[in-house]
RNA sequence: GGCGGUAUCGUCUAGGGGACUAGGACGGAGCCCUCUCAAGGCUCAAACACGGGUUCGAAUCCCGUUACCGCUACCA
């Protein structure tokens, strides 16, 4: 026999009425890494059963985002309305063993009942009128009147169980109302449908979000009325905003597909969802997908929320990238130049090696995507454009400027060797000759090459930028600033 | 209102009765490096919600209080 313990079962099952949403993204990431980590299955169910909020867009949004985060799933995914049938089924052995009965109270009575108890000032609990009728008349009032099915909760005793984030959670049964298991359009309610597919998906952990802690006590009575054993519970907290809040559309983007658009790594999207509720202890932060796995354990959740903090994650971001291999950085880059008309893919394939070092040398003060495309501009368009700040601060005196540029120009167009050591020879012999600081001729001819008082070292820049541009881009600076009097 | 959950720097967290002068990270302030900006290195400010116990000793265990969050549908 290989093991003592069964491999564990766990699932992620979002409702198709939205995009994957960054606490719905966290809570598949721990079911996956807890698969992952103790070689179980990590099963994917769309719980479609609400008809009018499904749509079959949210469900293909909820396998990318999953794809995009690298989070697989195990088996085919599980359709929950095409469960049907053993729903039913599972109701049919409710009521037979007594564990449940038709109740006909209508909307408009349970809602007159709920107003009545709300005016007392009273805590409501459907009365369970109709758990008294006896089996025979109610059987025979359903031929012809409509009805819900609900569930006989015991008197007395306390549900319990012990929670993997929360230890010991219990419920007294006096507390919990009858149910309701069966809409009268013989569909099943959400606690019922969960318990049933749960128990046919052999799910052995139902980890979720904390919001589902008061469905628990319901959904372990199901399991024991149903006759089946109790798989173990985890729920981990909620991903709150900046104000403390339920995070929501007010506080900017909350699908994961939004960070995507922002230029977030998956990788360092997966790694803050991770750090948001869990810790690997040990003062770690930046990780790998593998690496969590090896870390992985449910004793390192946390009980309370966590709030969704935007920094951190571009912080984050920018960590990713810089470890990030250029030729892995590479496919994530290349289609937002081809975008921004800045590139074609054949350019980039003809100058493959190049464009390697490029990213390289671009990639470590860039927090995004976005940022690596927008430092890439001066290198790839023919044109330069010069940000006003920069003209205003390094070519305040013009005609020095200029002066000062033509001699640059001179000296690199005798440069013998155009790589990062010779340039910075050339340049600072240059600038002792004119007995000025390096500063001083660096950063007017960064503006000149660039168009921007930012850019990396500027011999690296020299070198990404190619003999040939460099000549041009001075000879623009030259135009613009008016060329100074030869003699 | 009822039931349930939670409580360590602004934020994410470490901490599991003495190792706590409470550690790390983001963000903030400053310094170093330096051709700019990042990155990196260093320094500073910044927290155990409150009150009672238990104990020789409590951030850690127990009980209250307070605050916050969730649920309280023929939604999921």
């Amino acid at each position: 026999m290989p093991d003592s313990s069964p491999a564990p079962r766990v699932r992620f099952a979002p409702s198709p009425t939205g995009f994957l949403h960054v606490g719905g993204a966290r809570t598949a990431l721990f079911n996956w890494l807890y698969a992952r980590k103790y070689g179980g299955a990590f099963l994917l169910r769309i719980e479609d059963t609400d008809k009018a909020r499904s749509t079959e867009a949210s469900t293909r949004a909820i396998f990318q985002g999953l794809e995009w985060l690298g989070l697989d799933w195990d088996e085919d995914v599980v359709y929950q309305a095409q469960g049907l049938e053993r729903h039913r089924r599972d109701v049919a052995h409710l009521l037979q063993t007594g564990s449940a009965y038709r109740c006909f109270c209508t909307p408009a009575e349970l809602e007159a009942q709920r107003a009545a108890a709300a005016a007392r000032k009273e805590a409501y609990k459907y009365d369970r009128r109709c758990a008294a009728l006896a089996p025979e008349e109610a059987a025979r009032r359903a031929g012809s009147e409509p009805f819900v099915v609900r569930f006989r909760v015991p008197d007395d005793g306390i549900t319990t169980w012990d929670d993997l984030v929360h230890g010991t959670i219990s419920f007294p049964n006096k507390d919990i109302e009858d149910f309701i298991v069966l809409r009268s359009d013989a569909t099943p309610i959400y606690n019922m449908a969960v318990v049933s597919d749960d128990i046919a998906m052999g799910i052995t952990l139902v980890m979720r979000g904390d919001d589902h802690i008061s469905n628990t006590p319901k959904q372990i009575l199901l399991y024991q009325a149903l006759g089946s054993a109790l798989p173990r519970f985890a729920h981990v907290p909620m991903i709150h905003g900046l104000d403390g809040k339920k995070l929501s559309k007010r506080h900017g983007a909350t699908a994961v597909a939004d960070y995507r658009l922002q230029g977030i790594l998956p990788t360092a999207m997966v790694n803050f969802l991770a750090l948001l509720g869990w810790s690997p202890g040990e003062d770690l932060e930046i990780m790998t997908l593998h690496e969590m796995i090896e870390r992985f354990s449910a004793d390192g959740l946390q009980k309370k929320p966590a709030i969704f903090d935007p920094k951190k994650l571009e912080w984050l971001n920018g960590q990713h990238l810089s470890l990030l291999a250029a030729a892995m950085l590479e496919p994530l880059v290349t289609p937002e130049l081809i975008a921004a008309e800045l590139a074609t893919a054949e350019e980039l394939g003809a100058r493959h090696d190049w464009y390697l070092a490029l990213l390289d040398m671009l990639k470590v003060r860039a927090r995004t995507v976005h940022d690596i495309v927008r430092q890439a501009v001066p290198y790839f368009r023919q044109d330069i454009e010069y940000e006003p700040a920069a003209v205003a601060k390094q070519w305040k005196d013009r005609a020095a400027a200029a002066e000062l540029l033509a001699a640059a120009r001179e000296r690199l167009r005798l440069a013998e060797r155009w790589n990062a050591e010779t340039l910075e020879q050339t340049l600072r012999a240059l600038a002792e000759e004119r007995g000025v600081a390096g500063g001083k001729l660096f950063q007017p001819l960064r503006v000149a090459l660039t168009g921007m008082s930012v850019s990396p070292g500027i011999f690296e820049v020299l070198v990404a930028m190619g003999r040939e541009r460099t000549d041009d881009r001075l000879d623009a600076a030259l135009r613009f600033l008016g060329e100074p009097a030869r003699d």
